[in-house]
DNA sequence: GGTTGCTATGCAACGAGTTGCATAGCAGGA
DNA sequence: TCCTGCTATGCAACTCGTTGCATAGCAACC
């Protein structure tokens, strides 16, 4: 499992609240890996019980209080061991693969629809992916501006972080073009 | 979910027992579903009590006797149901993404290893893949050489979901060799 | 004869993720 | 004033998936 791990990245790029952790987990973190902040409430509160994270109180006017999180030495370490360990590469779920496969026993037509569906969603996310490229990373060598800074890193793995999600975005969109295309070949002779 | 919608896909492509779906699951199915053979005898148990599938015991020589699934009217009312019933785009969840960002914390030389296995894998999955599509899907139109038949929509369903296996692995391969370059490009400097 | 290994099925416990619901302060608009 | 909506946190119940273990027949090999 890795939501933790997930939760110590987030909190070393920037200590913040239960709440804001929900937040970026509907934006950049979530791009990759989704978490809803019931999950995220129960997490911390695990962790902050094994000492990987500090908590401060944190008020607010115009707004409830926040307790603020930021990473411990402990949950570094834990971090720093999760990412030595191998980890296996991941297997995919596909229900929309299963969909494909089952229209063979059921109307085609519906999935067509089903399937042009999915394409639109991935075409707004690659635009959303593409408009966040624009904002956070302008300029070819931009990033490298500043001389050998340790931020570099962390901007440089960000975009490339989310290069692979533009390319798994496009990805699909291709294929599920060759879903449509397939699918027009057999779909009206029947 | 969709593991019981799976089954039935498969055991309409193909009668079987827990065991051989167990064993489908580590191949074709699985190249977009894993699932391992707890939760399917769990759930063919499950789709018995309801009625989806019918079973039949059928004796072996040389080996323990099995139960032989099949799809009952009920279950394939169910998997039409479902096909008609909208599913949300799925999310990822990339481990490995968040290993790349949480290495700007870490030593980047440990996540070059293990990007490089992850690429392997992929490769090797890729060449798997490649080899199933010639064995399968020989020959450019073979498969619509039979006129019209029913089963051609099955075997090119599963086609068109095998080549997004495909280009799924292509494109994992490229951006993990991206990744690759970009720790190459601040890797050495620290 | 004992070990290993494959087919074939299953229980029990645990951990992770989802869903529904609840609370509470405050802002802004109808 | 009431309703909606956002910030902020949390409980409880449930489902799903994983892991470890258990059983049992039979084949092949040393």
């Amino acid at each position: 499992m890795a939501l933790e791990h997930a939760i110590l990245v987030s909190l070393l790029e920037k200590p913040g609240s239960g709440y804001e952790l929900a937040r970026r987990f509907e934006r950049s973190i979530g791009y990759f890996w989704t978490a809803t902040h019931q999950q995220i409430y129960r997490v911390l509160k695990r962790m902050e019980n094994d000492g990987w994270v500090d908590v401060r109180d944190v008020p607010q006017q115009g707004r409830p209080d926040k307790k603020e999180y930021s990473v411990a030495d402990l949950g570094r370490a834990a971090l720093s061991s999760w990412l030595q360990d191998p980890i296996e590469p991941e297997s995919v779920r596909h229900d929309l693969a299963v969909k494909i496969r089952g229209a063979a026993f059921d109307d085609p037509a519906v999935l067509t629809r089903e399937v042009e569906r999915h394409r639109q969603a991935h075409r707004d996310r690659l635009a959303h992916y593409r408009a966040g490229e624009t904002r956070d990373f302008p300029g070819p060598e931009a990033s490298t501006a500043a001389p050998g800074a340790p931020l570099d890193a962390e901007r440089e793995l960000q975009h490339v972080v989310l290069r692979g999600g533009i390319a798994y975005e496009q990805m699909m969109i291709d294929w599920l073009d060759d879903v449509l295309a397939t699918l027009a070949r057999f779909g009206p002779s029947r």
